[in-house]
DNA sequence: TATTGTTATACTCTATAACTATA
DNA sequence: TATAGTTATAGAGTATAACAATA
């Protein structure tokens, strides 16, 4: 039975919260932040994608990646052009330099975190691998 | 061995920001933020704390907390006073509002996580709520 | 008409820096 | 001088709504 139910819950809020607020703090000078991240590694395993593809992905709304997207073209990050078969599409795809960005930053992000999880058990470790798809699989339903 | 250390961060920092997106959508209007609803949450378990304090509690600067705690007394939810041994000093209680305010949030959030935790195995819940502790180990570290 | 994007507006979170008041 | 807090400024994420372009 949901015994502890609430408690489930509240630890993991706080857990949520506690723990994006600590990513984002890790960003330094000159890298982008969390969500546009996510917006150059998803282009980099799937380039060509358009507006609507990444809105879908970050799952957040069109005006929202629109923004988004603007100020990655605007570092140069990615390049933006028309779809030839349906010029209402853009397709979007990854530079040079977003490509080293992207590389950089996660790079830099992964030291800060896997010295913390290398504090770890390896048990603790082999925990967390197996509870990320449950929290994925949670904040996606 | 941090064999698959990398990915285990990876994992981690994807489903971090996704659920703290998925959460903060779940606030319907009239409610607080995440972030506001901790700190009445923080003030109901431990009330007469200051800024100083409060900005603690969060990981904030006190910038940061200082128009996260005006909001809050803009909606009456909290009551700031001036300490009597040291006036350099405030002082924030909870008001019987933000009581009811936070009670509210609370049990509208927990509704719709209890839900995504009551499809989850008992063995889940167990992992998850080992897991959290974690979580928030990383987060404050 | 329906779909794909863009832009304007508004609100929140956050940090830093300059400033006030009190110790 | 040092500490507690406030406020101004700036940048980012987000949503909604109004709008433009294309299908």
């Amino acid at each position: 039975m949901p015994e502890n139910i609430d408690e489930v819950g509240a630890e993991l809020r706080r857990a949520a919260v506690r723990l994006y607020s600590r990513f984002r703090s890790e960003r330094v000078e000159g890298e982008v932040s969390e969500e546009a991240l996510l917006v150059l590694i998803t282009l980099d395993k799937q380039g060509g994608m358009s507006l609507s593809d990444l809105a879908a992905a970050a799952k957040v709304t069109l005006g929202s990646i629109s923004q988004t997207v603007r100020r990655l073209e605007q570092l140069a990050y990615i390049t933006k052009s028309r779809d030839t078969e349906d010029r209402r599409k853009v397709v979007f795809a990854l530079t040079e330099q977003g490509q080293q960005a992207s590389t950089a930053s996660r790079r830099h992000r992964q030291d800060w975190l896997n010295a913390r999880l290398g504090e770890l058990t390896a048990a603790e470790r082999a925990d967390l691998l197996r509870i990320a798809p449950l929290l994925l699989r949670i904040a996606d339903s």
